[in-house]
DNA sequence: GGTCCTGCGTTACC
DNA sequence: ACCGGTAACGCAGGACC
């Protein structure tokens, strides 16, 4: 029988010795199948070179032979095959060693004799990947599958009746098909606890979110709301949330922050009231991978924790500052969490339950809708780099990457290098770093009609162009090669040589490079979010590929590869300044890939003619972009010298744009006051050039504060806490808070934002230190307006009206005049 | 008791 | 430990006078 399938969750299992693949998915009519099949597992020994024909027949013989006996099987190997492959640049004749279990690999490949053989490889490729890459059946495309039915067949020791599906085929035949829409069946949870250690009290209520579907569980008060149900204990909720989550059957069961939480609490309650969480399609309890962050598995439904996704996928497309799930959905859908303080009220034990049922199902409400609306970037990024969606949407970049490039090594013959192991992954943390970017300290001042070109995509263009790579360097200098510039590695100056016969890794890496341009053209024709998604996933393989080759876990790791783009990058960028420069323009600023530099007497017309220019003069693919004109420009001195500050700048093009990077009105880490009058008086004197409103602005906000007509709100500064309180060296005002806060039994999580202000000195003798005066936001006090005027707004401001050389200092009494002021 | 320097820590830029 | 080098700058604490 046939039916159309698109895939969406891998698993395998052993029968009769041998390793079998299980498919969870869809069908064209909404059912749910699981399909089985089997794959051919292998690895690959690598000959030596100027292996005869004889030992190579020798040797075939002698892995035919081989076999392992472990406690529950046998496994051997069934055949072996003699192929011509590529291996890092070098042409090799390879064995192919096919192996019954997948599982014993390793063990088999270690008793094969080693006399001509130089390399075993693929061994680590785990049984998904390898099942994806020989059948073809990639994730979230759409297939036709030819197969027996299996309707509660002995075959497989009856898997098809264990398994919570429509249907369970063994597959026969597996044909690609076009594309067509697919929306999975979502479920969004989220629970909601007493205490934020894992399985430390009891969970007080749970919701789930779907199509149509909403509940709150809880076995706390009754409620009238229809949404509510109310148990008698902790266990019978937990059993109706399996119940629910079954019932609804979803393809996706998703939380937000959920590997680091709700799961792994609700396991921990499900054992402390000895019930199974029986979840799994086969009834099986979540999986959590060990590591350092925790992954939950459940077999048939992908369990996606969107926090992780949004991390490394999404954020940086986002404007928030933190990745909380409130300010999160505030950005994408416009839409908060209920304003209910759940801490407070369970820390004070006077709890409004109503509010608290409506608070916990509005966070489902906000998980699904996000999900929903993430779902073509989930979807691209899974279809595009291969692997399932379970491991896409927790990956990091290099993962991404690697896998992208794991799936398609077949078309370049090429056999993969293996992943590093502890010694060699220590080795390569240990080494000294290489040198970065260049970054030009800028001459501080109000600059007018400036021009912004920039390298469009820099580092991967310098990768391709220059064929930049583990298996493209030569151990020597050779004619006819490309030569990095001269740069230090292992504190001696040196140069690296690459072939400049293409590798499969610059070749590969031009391809996304290429499609990235090509998608983006997609979209810009058919604005969709789909073409969006699909553009974005390549812009990030493109930009991410650079960062791989310097990672030290990554197979194609490469800090002779890296250290050469970072030498080119350094030479382009100061060549442009030269250019620039030479051609009678002022460069001002430049950091990386991009050069500010002043028309001066220039129209904008021959700006455009030297962009040509030089376009025309680099080599490859690189390529130098106009990223804007700008008509005014302001670069300030550091706080401490009278250098240039660097990453530190605002600019304002014709449409009163304004482009504001590194200032304190960007960070954080200052108080709302402090940014927003240093945001006013950036757009005052952009705007206008007119310092001197800035000034009256500046004295107005002062005033204010000194009347203590600025509402604490305004003064509040958020300092994240990165690691366990107790591993701080440092005692620093946000330690302090986040001990008062856990002393008081508050909530205390790595990661959480810190919050607080800075009040009087209760002591009678002055200088307190600031932490001594911090106080939480709800903690009584005055502000000090003191510090407020000289730690936060003068800072902010200073240096800004230093350039037209303003004293702000004069403008707060008692403080020693430096300079005089006139205006 | 002030000034200078250094290390720690956070955040930003690219 | 899951891209990483370059950079600014606040706070705290010790050296020094």
């Amino acid at each position: 029988m046939k039916i159309k399938f698109i895939p969406i969750d891998y698993d395998y299992f052993d029968y009769n010795g041998r390793t079998y693949a299980k498919i969870i998915g869809k069908t064209n009519k909404n059912k749910k199948a699981c399909i089985i099949d089997d794959c051919d597992t292998y690895f690959w020994a690598i000959l030596k070179p100027k292996t005869s024909d004889k030992q190579i027949k020798k040797i075939q013989e002698k892995i035919e032979q081989v076999s392992i006996k472990s406690t529950n099987r046998e496994s051997k190997v069934i055949k072996t095959e003699l192929h011509n492959k590529n291996f890092l640049g070098e042409q090799v004749k390879a064995i192919k060693v096919f192996v019954t279990n997948h599982k014993d690999i390793h063990e088999i490949s270690h008793k094969i004799p080693m006399k001509y053989i130089d390399k075993r490889r693929e061994k680590d490729i785990p049984f998904i990947t390898r099942y994806v890459i020989e059948k073809n059946l990639k994730p979230l495309h759409w297939y036709e599958i030819d197969g027996e039915f299996l309707n509660n067949s002995p075959e497989f020791n009856g898997i098809d009746a264990s398994l919570n599906v429509d249907i369970c085929i063994k597959a026969e035949e597996i044909k690609q098909i076009k594309d067509q829409e697919f929306f999975p069946k979502i479920l969004a949870y989220d629970i909601e606890t007493a205490e934020v250690e894992i399985g430390r009290s009891e969970i007080l209520m749970v919701s789930l979110v779907g199509e149509n579907f909403k509940k709150v569980l809880t076995c706390k008060e009754p409620s009238k709301q229809p949404y509510v149900e109310h148990f008698k204990s902790e266990a019978d909720m937990l059993l109706a949330f399996v119940k629910y989550v079954k019932q609804y059957d979803p393809d996706i069961l998703t939380g937000y922050f959920s590997d680091g939480f709700d799961l792994p609490y609700l396991r921990a309650r499900a054992k402390k009231n000895k019930i199974k969480l029986n979840l799994g399609i086969d009834n099986s309890q979540p999986v959590f991978s060990r590591g350092r962050m925790l992954s939950a598995k459940i077999k048939g439904i992908v369990h996606v924790d969107l926090y992780r996704f949004i991390r490394t996928v999404y954020a940086q497309y986002l404007k928030s500052e933190t990745l909380s799930l409130d300010e999160v959905a505030g950005e994408l859908l416009g839409e908060k969490k209920t304003d209910f303080n759940a801490t407070e009220a369970v820390r004070a034990n006077k709890i409004d339950w109503q509010e608290f049922y409506k608070y916990n199902l509005q966070d489902s409400v906000l998980t699904y809708k996000l999900t929903e609306k993430l779902w073509p970037d989930l979807l691209e990024v899974t279809k595009i780099v291969q692997e399932p969606l379970f491991n896409t949407s927790r990956a990091g970049l290099s993962s991404l990457v690697e896998n992208y490039i794991l799936h398609n090594l077949n078309r370049f013959n090429e056999i993969a290098e293996k992943k590093p192991i502890h010694e060699e992954i220590s080795e390569r943390r240990s080494r000294e770093s290489v040198e970065g970017a260049y970054v030009l300290e800028p001459t501080p001042g109000l600059y007018d009609n400036l021009a912004v070109f920039d390298f469009t995509s820099m580092h991967t263009s310098i990768i391709v162009t220059f064929n930049l790579s583990k298996a493209t360097l030569l151990s020597k200098k050779q004619k006819n090669c490309f030569e990095s510039p001269e740069l230090e590695f292992e504190n001696k100056k040196t140069r690296f040589y690459f072939s400049k016969k293409p590798g499969f890794f610059p070749t590969l890496l031009k391809e996304i490079f290429e499609k990235r341009k090509q998608f983006k053209q997609e979209f810009k024709k058919d604005p969709n979010p789909i073409t969006k998604a699909r553009s974005n996933v390549f812009k990030l393989l493109s930009a991410s590929v650079h960062g791989y080759q310097g990672f030290f876990g990554a197979r194609y790791y490469s800090l002779e590869a890296s250290a050469t783009v970072l030498a080119f990058v350094r030479k382009f960028n100061k060549e442009i300044i030269d250019k620039t420069n030479k051609q009678g323009y002022k460069a001002i600023y430049a950091d990386t890939d991009s050069v500010v530099f002043a028309l001066n007497k220039h129209t904008e017309k021959q700006a455009l003619e030297l962009l040509k220019k030089i376009n025309n003069q680099l080599p490859g693919i690189m390529e130098l972009d106009l990223e804007g004109f700008f008509k005014r420009g302001l670069w300030v001195t550091k706080r401490t010298g009278d250098f240039g500050a660097k990453k530190k700048y605002a600019m304002i093009n014709k449409n009163n744009e304004i482009k504001i990077r590194g200032f304190e009105t960007v960070r954080r880490d200052w108080c709302y006051l402090a940014r927003e009058t240093q945001n006013k008086i950036l757009q005052l004197i952009l705007k206008d050039g007119n310092e001197k409103k800035a000034l009256e602005y500046l004295k107005q906000a002062i005033k204010k504060l000194k009347n203590r007509e600025i509402p604490l709100k305004q003064l509040i500064i958020k300092t994240q806490l990165k690691k366990p309180i107790d591993d701080y060296k440092a005692e620093t005002p946000h330690i302090t808070i986040a001990r008062k806060m856990r002393s008081l039994g508050l909530p205390i999580n790595i990661g959480m934002i810190i919050r607080y202000y800075i009040a009087e000195s209760t002591k009678t003798k002055k200088k307190a230190l600031v932490r001594e005066r911090a106080k939480l936001p709800n903690e009584p006090g005055q502000y000090d307006i003191e510090y407020y005027l000289k730690n936060q707004i003068l800072p902010s401001v200073e240096n800004i009206m230093e350039v037209f050389n303003l004293d702000v200092n004069e403008l707060v009494e008692g403080k020693q005049q430096k300079k005089l002021f006139d205006f």
